[in-house]
RNA sequence: UGCCGCAUAGCUCAGUCGGUAGAGCAGCUGACUGUUAAUCAGCGGGUCGUAGGUUCGAGUCCUACUGCGGCAGCCA
């Protein structure tokens, strides 16, 4: 056997008439008298190949182990189809059962079942039309983006997974460190003498490549991140992932307004690319998951992001009227409910709010004239909020310096980070964007769980 | 982590006022010469999440626990 074989995707595009073998896992089967229909998948594209078996063709004895789940090969020649619903079918004179499926047992079953009972099942609901639909999307999501940042001269960088910088204030982080204890969220190592731990100081899954990305930038221009990223915080909802791929640009050169268009041109072309290349797909999320998702990503793709300032989208959620939960004044972090109203109902788009206060933000961001605002940039989408984070990096030495004294942090911890403002310094800037959030928005899928194969959650790693 | 909700057949669910467990789908058997969520007829399928409690009697009421889900927080 030979890996190059034909996809069911380039068999439902032939011309009838050729010889052909058809590989693939048996979704429906349909039974006439003295005719069976047989409709298998092999992942390659959303249609399933129709294959038709005539009284004869095959022995019945074969054909009692084709059923729901099996893994066949039908052989025989690709024809026009009589019938509606596919241009082409095969007609099968040939049949090799790789793997049966017991359809007692088998738990994917012809007809939808929940996502709930798909998510413990997992292993298998890739077969399904929603979950095959899913992972061809994220592939084809993957190749765009790097597609997107190759075709502009970005360098694809990769910064390390295990890290002891534990203080950029991203989140929560998963030890790796045998030896560590913590005393009032400060992880120390327990052993007496750094030199018994494997690092030597308490080291992490990383929550962000930000840090290292910004080295990079500041040697070779553009990069970018494209990997996995960690989160220990004990959340639990359907925008959170305790291990998610973060997608991160940092450029040299380059300040918040070239942050801002490139975040919008990268969520647009790479929207472009899926309405094209993954159309079936999405007709299909369109039909069944999210009925307006065609509607809305043409419309992003095609109008510009509404910017504003966050002291701006202060002043609209205060004159909204809108009975909040949470209060609205300067200085407040933005609830889901008021970033909620701003791009569903107030713009119904993506917006990008800019210029938060500083006591909110990172303490890496540029500080404003103003003294009070940074020049921070969230790319904010209706039904899934905060899409991208990112901001104009402080590249002056002193401000930088002052601040992390200012909040609190060990200067002497972020030595070789500010050797890049002491050496060199450029004005920088970059954005992290949450893949799996991008899929739910171009998806309409409801649960980040259901975006990725194998989800991570907390009490959940299974698979 | 907090709040709310759910847990009954393989799946999705109903189960009234506390009185011996139901449907649809799936599966199995059969029928039908082209189906495509096929259709039609029949059959099998249950420790009602777990442990206590109230009661003559608990799927149903109470308590705890476990699991799952939604929302919120946290965040990308």
């Amino acid at each position: 056997m030979d890996y190059r074989r034909t996809y069911l995707r380039d068999l439902l595009a032939s011309e009838p008439g050729v010889e052909v073998s058809a590989y693939g896992w048996v979704k429906t089967r349909r039974d006439s008298k003295g005719i069976h229909f047989v409709q298998i998948n092999d992942g390659s594209c959303f249609a399933d190949l129709q294959v038709v078996v005539t009284e004869g063709a095959i022995p019945e004895a074969a054909m009692r182990q084709v059923t729901t789940g099996a893994c066949v090969r039908f052989d025989g020649k690709l024809v026009a189809s009589p019938a509606a619903g596919q241009a082409v079918e095969l007609a099968a004179d040939g049949l090799e059962v790789y793997g049966s499926a017991d359809p007692a047992t088998y738990p994917m079953q012809k007809k939808g079942a929940s996502f709930e009972f798909l998510r413990e099942i997992a292993h298998f609901r890739a077969r399904g039309n929603t979950f095959g639909a899913v992972f061809r999307v994220r592939n084809a999501a993957s190749d765009a983006v790097h597609r997107f940042f190759q075709d502009r001269g970005f360098l694809y960088i990769h910064t390390p997974i295990i890290t002891a910088s534990d203080a950029e204030g991203a989140g929560a982080m998963f030890a790796v460190s045998p030896n560590l204890t913590v005393e009032d969220g400060k992880y120390a190592l327990k052993v007496s003498d750094p030199a018994d731990d494997f690092f030597g100081k308490p080291a992490f899954l990383t929550v962000s490549g930000q840090l290292e990305a910004e080295t990079l930038a500041l040697a070779m221009t553009n990069v970018y991140t494209f990997g996995p990223t960690f989160r220990a915080e004990n959340s639990n909802s359907t925008r959170h992932l305790a291990e998610f791929w973060m997608i991160e640009p940092e450029m040299a050169f380059c300040d918040i307004v070239g942050n801002m268009n490139l975040a919008e041109e990268f969520l647009k072309d790479v929207i472009g690319t899926l309405l094209d290349r993954c159309a079936a797909d999405l007709e299909f999320f369109n039909k069944r998951i999210e009925p307006d998702l065609l509607a809305t990503l043409g419309h992003v793709v095609e109008s510009p992001f509404e910017r504003m300032t966050y002291t701006e989208a202060i002043r609209l959620l205060e004159a909204s009227g809108e009975p909040f939960e949470f209060p609205v004044f300067w200085g407040a972090d933005l609830q889901s409910e008021h970033e909620r109203w701003l791009t569903e109902k107030k713009v119904g788009r993506p917006v990008i709010l800019t210029d938060y206060p500083k006591q909110i933000k990172a303490f890496y961001m540029k500080q404003n004239d103003d003294g009070k605002t940074v020049r921070a940039m969230d790319v904010l989408a209706p039904r899934i909020g905060e899409i991208i984070g990112g901001s104009q990096r402080e590249e002056r030495l002193d401000v930088l310096s002052a601040r992390i004294r200012e909040m609190g942090m060990d200067p002497d911890h972020y030595g070789w980070y500010l050797d890049l403002r002491r050496f060199g310094s450029a004005p920088h800037a970059g954005f992290g964007l949450g893949f799996e959030r991008l899929l739910l928005y171009v998806t309409g899928m409801k649960n980040i769980r259901d975006v990725i194969p194998y989800h991570r959650a907390p009490g959940q790693a299974d698979f």
